[in-house]
Parts: C-alpha cells; structure tokens; sequence
DNA sequence: AGGCAGGCTTTTA
DNA sequence: TAAAAGCCTGCC
C-alpha cells in the first residue's frame, strides 16, 4: 500500500539515528528515500520513499493502521513540533531541529529495546548492530520477508535463557552478557513487568527499570524514550552532556519544552555528533 | 548520604 | 591508543 506523509519522515535519517540497530538497507535503484527491512516483533516491513512524501510499504491497510502507523509514531506532528522552537530564544536548538527535520521517535517494542540498550553501554553504533545481529542470528526465529530474503526475529527472554554459554560469547557482549541474562531471568519469571513500565510516567518508569542490574539513567531513559514512547524522556550520555556543557554554560530549560523533551535531544545528539 | 575513581569486554577510528 | 548512546563496586 502507499501512504503519503507531509514531513518529517526521512528513512534514512532515522536509519542512522542510533535509535534503532536492525533496519536493514536493501539494494535500491536510484531511491532518493532509500529502501529498508524494519523488523518489529513477529512482523517486518519492507519500506520504500519512491518520490517526495510519498512510501510504498508491504503491507495491509489494517496492519499498517494498527502496527506501523505508531510505530513510526505518525499520530504526532513534528514539524509542529519543531516550530515551537523559536530562534531569537534557543538558537542552539533551533538550529538542531531544523537540521533534524526528518527524524522521528520510533514506538519500538519494549525488550527488544531494553535489551539493545543495555548492549550499547559504552560502545559505538557499529559494534552495537553486530552484537546485536549475532544474537538474533544464533536465538532468534528464522523468518523470511515479502520478498523472500532471509532475516531474523528478536529473541525472546526464554530464548536467551537457552543459549549456550559459547553462543553468548560469539556475540562479544563482554561484562555486559549477564546483564543480559539477569535481565532476561527476571522478565521470564515475571519478576519484572515492561507492560507495569508501559503505564507510568516517564521519571517513575525510569526508576523501576534502573532497578535491573546494568541498567542506569542513560539506559534506562532511552528505554523509556525510544521503547516506552514516553518523549519527554531525555537521555544524557556523552554527545548529550557535550552539549550541555558547551552550549547552555547556564543551564538547560527542560522545563519549558515538556512534554517533547525526549524529541529534541534527538536532534541535539544527531546534530553534535555529525559536527 | 551522595560523589568519585577505577575497572570492565570488545570494537572502531 | 583513545574513545565508544555507561554501569557497578568500593571507598571516602
């Protein structure tokens, strides 16, 4: 099916975001918007951007109305949001935003999220994505695209319970492996709720999962923020806490950007980091 | 009590 | 060799 969307939906851009660590690129004859696999759960989409505010995407009306439309969170307007942003009084920002006009807050699933967050301490993108893709390769469900092309699904907590020692190893997750296996235990055996997080505000949702071990603010507000789609989150790590301290020596007013704090520190961290 | 140094696995640039 | 979408432990 089609659909047609104003602004503020750059593939590409999002695909480079480090939001997301399984987009897959697929070849691409002249595509402007480039073409990308976006697993989610069970399900995966194929999407394309053959012309401007245009996408061509593989699935039904009622799967996109009922999966794919919050998941990349179409109900909210960002360009608007945006625009809330005024020059004369946070031209640092204003800029950001308007460099980063394209990106969006996707609604990812919740462990998968979790998961990938608490392997990306530390590291940088590409190690982030490999690590990740071994371990969907070695307990993940085989499954197959519209296309026919082979890919994997993101293992559930059960699954990483099974895993080998030396299949836990290939994923070079490092002092990070039982991070991964506590938080899996604890979620298998219910001693942990991502659905109770799903509920909560966004500051008492980042408690309860600071509760888990290897789990700290950083994570756990990209948790909240890129699993939870709770966007007044806002993620400090070291890009973030650059520009805190270089471009607001007088402190930043969070305050007054409730409830869509979590929006622009995506643009602040893509900004800073391209520089 | 709250803050800070040091250590941690491995990859990337 | 330093840095990477950091966190934990132990010490003060």
């Amino acid at each position: 099916m089609e659909i047609s969307v104003k602004d503020d939906l750059n593939l590409n851009m999002i695909a480079n975001s480090g939001q997301c660590f399984r987009w897959e690129a697929l070849p691409v004859s002249q595509k402007e918007g480039g073409k990308f696999r976006v697993p989610m759960r069970d399900k995966c989409l194929i999407i394309e951007q053959p012309s401007e505010n245009e996408y061509e995407l593989d699935c039904s009306e009622e799967e996109y109305e009922s999966i794919w439309k919050e998941y990349f969170d179409l109900n909210n307007d960002y360009s608007s949001i945006r625009k809330r942003i005024k020059k004369k009084d946070d031209p640092f920002l204003y800029e950001a935003a308007s460099k980063g006009a394209g990106l969006r807050i996707l609604h990812q699933d919740p462990w998968e999220t979790l998961i990938s967050f608490i392997i990306s301490q530390n590291r940088n993108i590409p190690a982030i994505k490999k690590s990740i893709e071994t371990l969907c390769g070695l307990a993940g469900k085989e499954k197959k695209d519209s296309e026919g092309r082979l890919y994997y699904s993101f293992p559930e907590p059960e699954d990483i319970l099974s895993m080998k020692d030396e299949e836990m190893a290939a994923c070079k997750l490092g002092y990070r492996d039982e991070y991964i296996m506590l938080t899996a235990k604890k979620v298998a055996e219910g001693d942990f709720d991502l659905n109770k997080a799903i509920s909560m505000e966004a500051d008492e949702a980042i408690d309860y999962l600071m509760t888990l071990k290897g789990v700290g603010l950083k994570v756990a507000s990209c948790v909240t923020l890129f699993g939870l789609h709770k966007l007044d989150a806002f993620p400090v790590d070291v890009w973030i806490k650059k520009v805190l301290e270089n471009e607001y020596k007088k402190g930043y007013p969070k305050e007054k950007y409730t409830p869509y704090n979590g929006i622009y520190q995506q643009y602040m961290f893509e900004y800073y980091r391209a520089k």
